[in-house]
DNA sequence: GATGCAG
DNA sequence: CTGCATCAACGCTTC
DNA sequence: GAAGCG
């Protein structure tokens, strides 16, 4: 058993809500000091919460205050499914050249909130985590064995049968749970529980080597969206945030990972084929010519993740992962316009650009004749 | 960043 | 009590 | 067989 005093408790409210229960407006109010010494919080670890909620996973409402909660209820913080994260060395700095530091991390990912979240849900998540800061070497964390009750988990049955309990990001809190803990970036799964074998979107990541500049990407990005809607797929934008371009190519949940992957694989080399020195899908850095953007598309592997729009991204600047209008590829976009300053503005102004990533279904079928009519030898 | 275990 | 290890994994490649 | 790659 510990004892730790949290330093401060994140102010959250949460008020308005869309008719399935998923947060509308989450009014942040700031970092507030744990003025009474008294108030300590008796944070007990719990074995992560089993079950799989598709509702009920409403976050309490009004203002998330360990302190408050712990004392109102008289249980210990962490059994307590009411009761918010504890932030623990809030000014923690991750970005030791801007200075941003972990509770910036937290402020960011309390305002985008209900914009990232309807992205994450039900995707379990590989955890990525940067307790030094970005220029610490980080370490994964796939199995989450204790976590707060707010924090939904999935079991996954591997391949040498052990079973891994993945985190879902289901609520605000388990987001703010996991800023807290150093995950920078979220990496969600390419699939959905209870679907986890069937992906419902494809990734397809141009990643620019080092001496190819950003409108180059996305000039690319541009001719890629060519293809893909040449094939009737319906097809969306986003920056990495670290120095490439996402396209996703949503999918309905019917197909496995060998199809999705091999499709991915098949448009890769179309790709290469029509454009053999704009493109590569050469893996080896060596082997790989350095004037090339790599087309990578073993990202859609199973198991593997993607980083989902609005993530922060461990880079300098903390830029984030921000969707793009097509319009807006034709002009003078740079990946530093979207950081962790900036994105909240712009999805005031604008809105969630993906959101009809989640609305969109294609089908491979017809995709798929016709880009193998167009791999045919001679033409 | 948190845990669990060795010393 | 302090200190230290642990926290992933997949297909493919080249060395 | 090990190590690099993303």
């Amino acid at each position: 058993m510990q004892w730790i005093r949290p330093r401060l408790v994140a102010e959250v409210e949460f008020a308005e809500w869309t008719d399935d229960g998923r947060m509308r407006q989450p009014i942040f109010m700031g970092l507030r000091p744990d003025k009474d010494p008294k108030a300590c919080v008796r944070e007990e670890a719990q074995p992560a919460e089993r079950l799989v909620e598709s509702a009920g996973t409403r976050p309490g409402l009004g203002t998330t205050d360990v302190t408050k909660a712990a004392k109102a209820t008289g249980s210990p913080a962490g059994s307590d499914p009411g009761t918010g994260p504890v932030i623990t060395h809030p000014d923690k700095v991750l970005w030791p050249e801007e200075g941003y530091t972990k509770g910036d991390l937290i402020a960011y990912y309390t305002a985008v909130a209900p914009f990232i979240l309807p992205h994450l849900k039900d995707r379990p998540l590989i955890l990525k985590r940067y307790p030094n800061g970005i220029g610490a070497p980080p370490f994964y964390q796939h199995d989450v064995k204790t976590a707060p009750a707010f924090v939904k988990t999935i079991p996954v049955r591997e391949e040498d049968g052990s079973l891994v309990h993945y985190a879902l990001c289901q609520n605000p809190e388990t987001l703010i749970w996991l800023a807290n803990m150093g995950v920078i970036p979220q990496n969600p799964w390419l699939s959905r529980a209870p679907e986890l074998s069937r992906p419902d979107w494809i990734v397809f990541d141009l990643d620019p080597p080092g001496d190819v500049a950003f409108p180059e990407v996305c000039s690319l990005a541009l001719y890629l969206r060519e293809i893909l809607e040449g094939l009737g797929l319906k097809v969306f934008a986003k920056t990495s945030g670290s120095r490439g371009i996402h396209i996703y190519v949503p999918l309905k949940p019917a197909y496995d990972f060998t199809q999705s992957l091999g499709f991915a694989q098949l448009v890769g080399a179309y790709a290469v084929k029509v454009k053999p020195d704009s493109f590569t899908v050469e893996r080896s850095l060596k082997a790989r010519k350095t004037d090339r953007i790599y087309l990578d598309c073993m990202q859609n592997s199973e198991g593997k993740s993607v980083a989902s729009v609005y993530s922060v991204r461990e880079k300098p600047g903390a830029t984030v992962s921000a969707p793009l209008e097509w319009a807006e590829l034709k002009r003078k976009v740079r990946m530093e316009d979207f950081d962790i300053r900036t994105m909240p503005k712009r999805l005031e102004k604008r809105g969630d650009l993906f959101a009809e990533v989640l609305k969109t279904r294609n089908s491979l079928e017809g995709a798929l004749r016709k880009l193998e009519k167009l791999l045919q030898p001679g033409r």
